[in-house]
DNA sequence: GTCAGTGCAAAGCTTTTGCAGCGCG
DNA sequence: CGCGCTGCAAAAGCTTTGCACTGAC
């Protein structure tokens, strides 16, 4: 029996090549290489991360394919954009609502997630009183990590 | 009688400049001019910005002397470092818990700021579950402004 | 066969660092 | 009058762009 695949992931992988196929992109080495990659993340990545864990699984690409396909990926909301410091950090949208944000430890630099409903439901309220018309949000707390406190 | 200073903004300023003082550090020229400006702004200033200003109001200092300022003032939590897109934007922090956050416009880049009880609220809550130490926290709400919707 | 996708290298931005000289305390 | 602050210039990230070549359709 083959090792089962993880569904919310290789699910996303689907939607994503989908996508991208319907609205005219090719199936190029390096973008389905990212998008491979991607799937597999239980959390946001940067540029660089997956520039070498590409290289490390053989699959190598150039940065600027990945940087093309990040933004891409991006352009089509498959992928949300977080910006977390100098560098930005990369994670699959998951098209049903699913929703985390990030916690960064300010001593080892160490990324989690978490979600949390009455922090979205403050937010749509929120929303729903400014006269922007909100697309989307990003919440990051900063503090320091079990391990390190 | 002389014009009114804005109260807030020069109380800012003050403590600014006595926090400074007494952690031993001097007022050179660039470095007043960064506190001075800084406590004129209602929202967040990227350092180009800070640069560019100072330069119109004939106070000019290098980047390099903006950026040691700016972080300086961040270390010592004179200042709020946002990172709304590539670039940082620094403002005052406001000792009193007077807390903001911002919106920025998808379309013409303008970034507004709100305050939200609610939202306090629930992140405070939520801080208190996670496992974390939490220190600070940002929250970016991403749209179409009134005048681009 | 065509043209989107790719890799490399060069350029563009933001931010940091090295260093000589100025000036605050 | 010493050492911290400053400005310039160079360097160090991160990201984008130009261009020739490859490969998907």
């Amino acid at each position: 029996m083959p090792a089962r695949r993880d569904h919310d992931h290789s699910a996303w992988a689907d939607h994503a090549r989908d996508t991208l196929r319907s609205e005219g992109h090719r199936s190029g080495g390096a973008r389905m290489a990212v998008v491979e990659l991607l799937a597999r993340q239980h959390c946001c990545l940067t540029a660089q991360e997956i520039f070498d864990q590409l290289r490390d699984d053989g699959r190598g690409a150039g940065m600027a394919s990945i940087y093309r396909t990040l933004d891409l990926l991006t352009r089509t909301n498959l992928v949300r954009r977080v910006e977390l410091g100098p560098a930005a950090c990369y994670e699959p949208a998951h098209p049903g609502g699913e929703h985390h944000h990030h916690v960064v430890c300010d001593r080892c630099g160490k990324v989690s997630s978490f979600e949390d409903p009455a922090l979205e439901d403050a937010i749509a309220r929120l929303a729903r009183r400014l006269r922007y018309s909100v697309g989307e949000h990003d919440v990051v707390l900063r503090g320091s990590c079990p391990d390190c406190r």
